[in-house]
DNA sequence: TAAGATTGAATGTTCAATCTTT
DNA sequence: AAAGATTGAACATTCAATCTTA
């Protein structure tokens, strides 16, 4: 065995595929990765919003990183951001209708994607072996 | 099963896993992963050299990105391009004494830090299942 | 004092166009 | 024509400093 190269094969295999279901999201759908992946957390927040801080903590970006993610998905019109009335240095936000509607026509086209390179490679017992495997590594970090 | 949250798992757990392994390589050896990974190809090819365009596909980085990664690895003195007698458009790029050196001492702080994050959490047996399930995921990209 | 968010400067990458050699 | 490498422009991110509110 040699770890090096196994970390060397999950990132090489991890970078491919994200480039691959980011191309496709782009492609099909004129909708960045990041920006989907912004929605979906949003989508399935409790209350359907986030803070900003929130938001970039869940994504792995830094404050700055996601204060311009998010400037550019409001100019787009997929976000808002939402004063919070009991803490006025926090900024919720929350997606538009639009922004609704373009996560739900980007999942249909993402979870086929998902499938044909993911899914359809591997037995639901393998998913789960993966799922796990991947917890033990960041325990801390998986829910 | 929701595959399109393993998929966001992979790349949560591999891009904190890459952060902390690069970060780690920065602050004992000063030395950037993707650097690592170059001298890395480079030392692991036969010959001890690769082409700028091989080894531009090796770490996924496009044409452009290679020259100017390259070039700063130059002006670092860890590599050297050399002229390929038998076709002039390629560039061979190879190792200085002091880029194999670098190497050596970061492999010894890496090969520590990969097993703290993976190794001493799974079993061999679990790193061998999740080579081969890596493997099943992108099979035309695995040696 | 500290936490949340934003801003300016710098960085490393992609994309498209270009140059050289095959 | 096509392949290998480089360049200019644009872009998204990080880092460090700053502003506001708690």
């Amino acid at each position: 065995m040699d770890p090096v190269g196994t970390f060397g094969q999950l990132l090489y295999t991890t970078t491919l595929l994200e480039r691959r279901l980011g191309r496709g999201l782009e492609e099909s759908c004129d909708l960045p990765h990041t920006w989907f992946e912004i929605l979906l957390h949003l989508e399935r927040s409790p209350d359907r919003r986030m803070t900003i801080g929130d938001l970039g903590r869940g994504v792995l970006l830094t404050s700055g990183g996601i204060t311009r993610l998010i400037d550019r998905m409001v100019v787009a019109g997929l976000v808002a951001r939402e004063a919070c009335p009991s803490d006025r240095r926090v900024q919720w936000v929350v997606p538009t209708p639009s922004g609704r509607k373009r996560l739900s026509e980007a999942l249909k086209v993402h979870v086929g994607n998902v499938d044909e390179l993911i899914t359809n490679r591997l037995s639901d017992a393998e998913l789960r072996t993966l799922l796990t495997l991947l917890g033990k590594i960041t325990p801390e970090f998986t829910e």
